[in-house]
DNA sequence: CGGTTAAAGTGAACGCTGTAAACATAGAGG
DNA sequence: CCTCTATGTTTACAGCGTTCACTTTAACCG
């Protein structure tokens, strides 16, 4: 997590990074789908263009931290209503109810999240996310390569629900989501 | 379809709108995941960048116009995998295959497509993808609603699927996108 | 057939973007 | 106290989408 230290307005911020981060995050909610340019992150924290250079290599990078921190907070949201569910096959399909009502709320987010080149093998970051969809899929048989066909299937069904209806191609509805992911009704 | 009348460089370019959307189509063909720019397009047709106002109003039309063409060719593709499927059940689980290979196979079209901000009621144009779709699923049951989730489910792990391949989230296997979509297999 | 008109092209300019290069500051360590 | 380095600054460049005022050309009409 951020935290914004407002220290004084000296010459050197001090904490560039996580102020960058923290505007980055809340720009990213604001302005419907826009993504803030890397100039107005800059003036919102109220440094030059270039001085985001000391912290980040290019664009790209911050976006990647962004959606990392993205990522960390769709998983903590994720385990939080897991556990509420009280866990197991409830607490499963929370998670992928809590996955399609986070890209619904944080848009912007949501598509930075999954538009950044993340090669699969980058597994440099945890994925508290994905770990919860492993445990729950495995949970569920003792075949590995089923749970990880359970697993994948899972997060595409929500994936696509979740970009469908960002997208507009599906109408952005929660009873909708309900019907869509509900597991009794999923599918012949 | 898009015929490129390759008319003398005169003047008037005499059928400029559908030369743009040629070169935009091949440019998101090659380049990896680089969607092309309005001036790089006029460019490539031999005419100023301004010229391009006087077919589009500016470059989301263009882009939509693009998404457009990418949307029709994914529709006549998949009616015509249906059709060599024999049709029926067949033929259904065929047009999800081919969905998913159509984004790996052009992965910049496939995000125009879907990132354009085509609101839901948006039915100005045919859209033959969709209304296979809807054919599809509703000879599985007389239901009407229960064949509209269907649809959409099938769309959404259609969706999420090819959505997580471009994005490196999944592994872009072939193998794999038939056992994501066997519907002997899908979730529990 | 000639003249007018409107569609379809042009170049210059504006403000925005990401990024590079050279320079300035300040705080930490010897 | 002086120096070194991390972290800032200004200036500059090319490319972007877009606007504006202008030019060309083809088509239509009296």
């Amino acid at each position: 997590m951020i935290t914004v230290s407002t220290s004084p307005a000296s010459y050197h911020h001090g904490n560039l990074r996580d102020a960058l981060l923290a505007a980055g995050l809340e720009a990213l909610e604001g302005a419907e789908g826009k993504a803030p340019s890397l100039r107005e992150l800059a003036r919102q924290v109220g440094v030059s263009a270039t001085a985001v250079y000391r912290h980040f290599p290019d664009k790209q990078a911050l976006d990647k931290a962004l959606a990392q921190e993205g990522l960390a907070l769709l998983g903590s949201e994720q385990a939080k209503a897991a556990k509420k569910a009280g866990g197991g096959a409830a607490g499963f399909a929370e998670t992928g109810r809590t996955y399609v009502r986070f890209a619904l709320a944080h848009p912007a987010l949501f598509r930075l999240m999954f538009t950044q080149g993340h090669p699969v093998g980058d597994r440099d970051a945890p994925d508290q996310a994905r770990e919860l969809l492993t445990a729950h899929t495995q949970a569920l048989t003792s075949d590995p390569e089923r749970a990880e066909t359970l697993a994948l299937q899972a997060w595409s069904i929500a994936h696509g629900i979740a970009m469908l209806m960002l997208d507009g191609r599906i109408c952005a509805d929660d009873a909708l989501i309900d019907r869509l992911l509900d597991t009794d009704n999923v599918f012949p």
